[in-house]
DNA sequence: CTGCAATCCGAACGATACGGTCCGATTAGC
DNA sequence: GCTAATCGGACCGTATCGTTCGGATTGCAG
């Protein structure tokens, strides 16, 4: 149940060109690195990524670099997730691409899991870059509740 | 975002003895791992976590096994998952045991994972192993709604 | 028009953690 | 006291992740 490093670097990156959405300007990898402490090897590939899934637009040669495809209020956590490790899948028997579970046909429990991870990802697609980008999260309590499930 | 087939398989061995809850009679890994359809030497042990975690309740020898250490009702997704995968936690920076974030200090998105930590794990925890001992889930719609969040 | 410089893109390497297997320690029954 | 069945911990192979490196492409200056 633990993010992969890439994905919590990209969110990192993605917020951090989010915050810099006012200027028309490209960022480049290099400066997104350094402003987001992340090594900039991983920056570059993470970039290329994100690219190559629609969330943000590149352009080569000198003066190029990257900048959002879409207003930051119009992407979500889990888009950003998604494009870096895949589809979100808690098990395999969610991932319809894959039908390799071992237990399959007799699991008494394949049912349930989409139900858990539609909930998961609810969760997770219900923050956006743009709050993402706001100093701080409000400390008043607690903001999440799921109301219902399964 | 992937669940680790270790954690997957303990749900199912644990849904699998919440259904033989009725019954006062201990059961041993085999019988648990020839239901389920998990190896028996990985169902061995997952069961040594579970007990150690205090889920279940171990007796030794001849004739021992294992019991749930609670009402299914009263045992959560996300203590079966912490029992086999450790604390949830999305991040490193989330988990408090751990300091190791490269980037820490000037990270301006850390104060937000917590909090998308906490809606994660609420989803796992809402789920029940006496709902997943059900025959099958309710199709009528959907079920699980994020009302507020950040 | 040509050369240069900056940037993005894809492939190979190494490390960490997972998953699976085996053997020893412990306990209840005979 | 012995036997047998079961739990508990340690070892090893494997796969994925994370990092690094070199090549291809593009725009600008001369």
């Amino acid at each position: 149940m633990r993010l992969s490093s890439l994905a919590d670097y990209a969110v990192v990156i993605m917020s951090a060109a989010a915050r810099h959405c006012g200027g028309v300007a490209r960022l480049n990898a290099t400066t997104l690195a350094e402003e987001t402490g992340v090594p900039l090897p991983t920056a570059q590939k993470l970039v290329s990524r994100l690219a190559a899934a629609g969330l943000l637009e590149s352009a080569r040669g000198q003066g190029g670099g990257f900048r959002l495809s879409r207003p930051p209020s119009a992407i979500d956590l889990a888009e950003v997730i998604e494009a870096v490790e895949g589809p979100i899948a808690l098990t395999t028997c969610v991932d319809e691409a894959r039908h390799d579970c071992a237990l399959d046909g007799s699991c008494r429990v394949k049912p349930h899991w989409a139900i858990v991870n539609r909930a998961v990802r609810g969760a997770l697609a219900g923050v956006t870059l743009a709050q993402l980008a706001q100093a701080a999260p409000v400390h008043g309590g607690q903001q999440t509740k799921i109301v219902e499930i399964a």
